[in-house]
DNA sequence: ATGAAAGCGCTAACAG
DNA sequence: CTGTTAGCGCTTTCAT
């Protein structure tokens, strides 16, 4: 930005060669073109003395590819946790010699579309939609026509490949650590599908993990006694906690939708001197900070964020043309994060047994 | 990416004028080159038809301003609410028509200046170089040859210009918030200056909040009664709190050096059934999404990090060359974020005045 | 007021 | 095996 720029004409001069030959070397090619041995000597020596580095932006007006990718999502970098998205997609980008915009709408749809321009303009070689969590919404109509991958984006109409955490399984996941544990009593789920009015019929994350939570207790002859449709926020996990227990109902675990709503849940069981794991045992999803700084720890369910992101960019790298073709969406598995708050029931009256 | 790209000759074809008049004209100079009325019309006119955009990896080559940047630091992604850093950073990239490289380091050397290359490559505008938090630590030599910025990193020998948070003000402005409400005695520290064998000395961040809330208590003949020093997470925060009550101590305000290690002291006065803020208080730091989410909510005072991005990348894109001249560290404001958990000291025996 | 021409730094035919 | 040449798409003197 300040040292007056060497160029390949420098080192191809100090070298005694011509610009080509420097080029082939540089880039590595030098073998393969069959460059003499003594040749390349004398331009790797002629670049390092000179502290040569190539000009990325002349070559990719070459060549076209500018070995940049743009992530783009709604609040990637605002929410918490998601950060690691990114963290995901730069690792990948990272191993593939790439470098990473990133941008983020708040939701804006004219901020989305200048930025897509914008990274378009800077002639990025492919573009990461990300919405914050999964549902099903329109991806920008452009991206279609650009190399493009969604994250958590399940656009019906989009040809891109979409990338979404494996919420079902994820489901099934939890309900087994406490079938695991000896739970098929007195299982209560907070949170439920987010079935409320703000979001009839309930978001994409509860209404595939209830559905793997209960096909999974259904395998044990089991089920849940109640499901409380709430907002998944810690607010709502101490009233629906408190609710619970003021109607009279006894819980022997926990699933929450996610941890903050947990948070909530362990507020109100501490309140009525209730016990985690001894007295109720809680399962929960999401993995965040938040699950290991609680008392006891919390076993969650993994959002798999930074997989999320490095699978993004690793299947927009590595894909092929794939013009039309049939793009099959990625589920990404959702790893138990074993904490301390499952106890193993203990079969009261059986001991005899 | 895929369609055919219309470049500014197409334009200047279909508009019946020179590349060099489209130039003119697309870059808005069109006036200033005194260009006729009707030539313009037909070279806008021309580029709307056929959806020109310019394509700016070309004009870079030309201008040698690629108009972007690069932010860069050891784990700013990754970390919960710093994402904030990138979102402001974004914000002031986009209001001055940049767009933002994002990349993390993981703490290795060799990642960063391999990094820093990458970004130089591309021939970005600038970086920003950013570490978690705030301390005394070396910046990477390199950044001194181009423009640059720091965020929390307090390289004494750098000329970039440091942004860094007003922890001492931020450490005034918590004890304030405290003797506001009457409280003058009884206050304990849980964190202190992080003084512990791994950190001797103590974090920047934890010595001059210190500073700030043994100043600002002084101004009413107060003081603080024990300051706990320990690591700055929620086990610690839980241990401290144990220990202190267990010790005999009463404490009727706690100063929590951050939100996590507040969180452990609420664990560990709920177990004790005293309640916050009815016997205890408590004011922290960070007001991170944990302050809000505890019962009571947390009066925490804020890690600016929002601003710290922002006014990091408006430095560096409003810098004037600045050669060797002295760059005046900015120190950022730490708000106060109110909560519940402060309640004004109920002046025992004094009621009858 | 407009156009011709040069060149940013690099790559890639094509000659030699 | 190596050098010459011609651009990539854009900006910017310099003539006209």
């Amino acid at each position: 930005m300040n040292a007056p720029r060497v160029t390949l004409a420098n080192v191809a001069l100090r070298a005694g060669v011509s610009r080509s030959t420097a080029s082939f070397v540089m880039s590595g090619r030098g073998a393969e073109m069959r460059i003499s041995e003594a040749a390349q000597q004398k331009v790797l020596k002629a670049a390092a003395d000179l502290g040569y580095r190539p000009n990325l932006t002349a070559r990719s007006l070459r060549t076209s590819k500018t070995h940049t990718i743009g992530l783009i999502s709604d609040a990637i970098a605002t929410t918490p946790f998601a950060g690691e998205v990114i963290h995901g997609a730069l690792d990948a980008a990272l191993a593939h010699g790439h470098l990473l915009f990133v941008a983020e709408t708040a939701g804006n749809e004219a901020v989305e579309a200048d930025l897509i321009s914008e990274m378009l303009d800077r002639q990025v070689d492919g573009i990461v939609y990300a919405t914050m969590f999964t549902r099903y919404q329109k991806a920008p109509a452009v991206l279609s026509k650009v190399q493009s991958v969604l994250i958590n984006c399940l656009d019906p109409t989009s040809s891109s490949p979409r990338i979404v955490p494996d919420e079902y399984q994820g489901g099934r996941t939890a309900a087994r650590a406490l079938a695991d544990a000896g739970h098929l009593n007195g299982i209560y789920v907070i949170g439920g599908r987010h079935d409320i009015p703000k979001t009839p019929g309930g978001l994409y994350a509860g209404v595939n993990r209830m559905r793997g939570v209960e096909d999974e207790l259904r395998t044990y002859g089991a089920g849940v006694v109640l499901s409380y449709e709430c907002e998944y926020e810690p607010a709502f996990g101490y009233k629906a906690t408190t609710e619970l227990l003021s109607d009279g109902h006894r819980p022997r675990a926990l699933i929450c939708l996610n941890d903050r709503l947990a948070f909530g849940a362990y507020q109100a069981l501490g309140e009525r001197g209730m016990r985690v794991p001894e007295d109720v045992s809680v399962v929960s999803f999401d993995a965040s900070d938040l699950a290991s700084w609680l008392r006891p720890s919390l076993t969650s369910v993994a959002l798999p964020h930074y997989e999320l992101g490095k699978i993004a960019v690793t299947t927009l790298l590595d894909a092929p043309v794939r013009k039309g073709g049939e793009s099959k969406d990625v589920l990404v598995p959702m790893p138990l994060h074993e904490g301390d708050s499952i106890a193993p029931v203990t079969p009261v009256g059986q001991i005899q047994e």
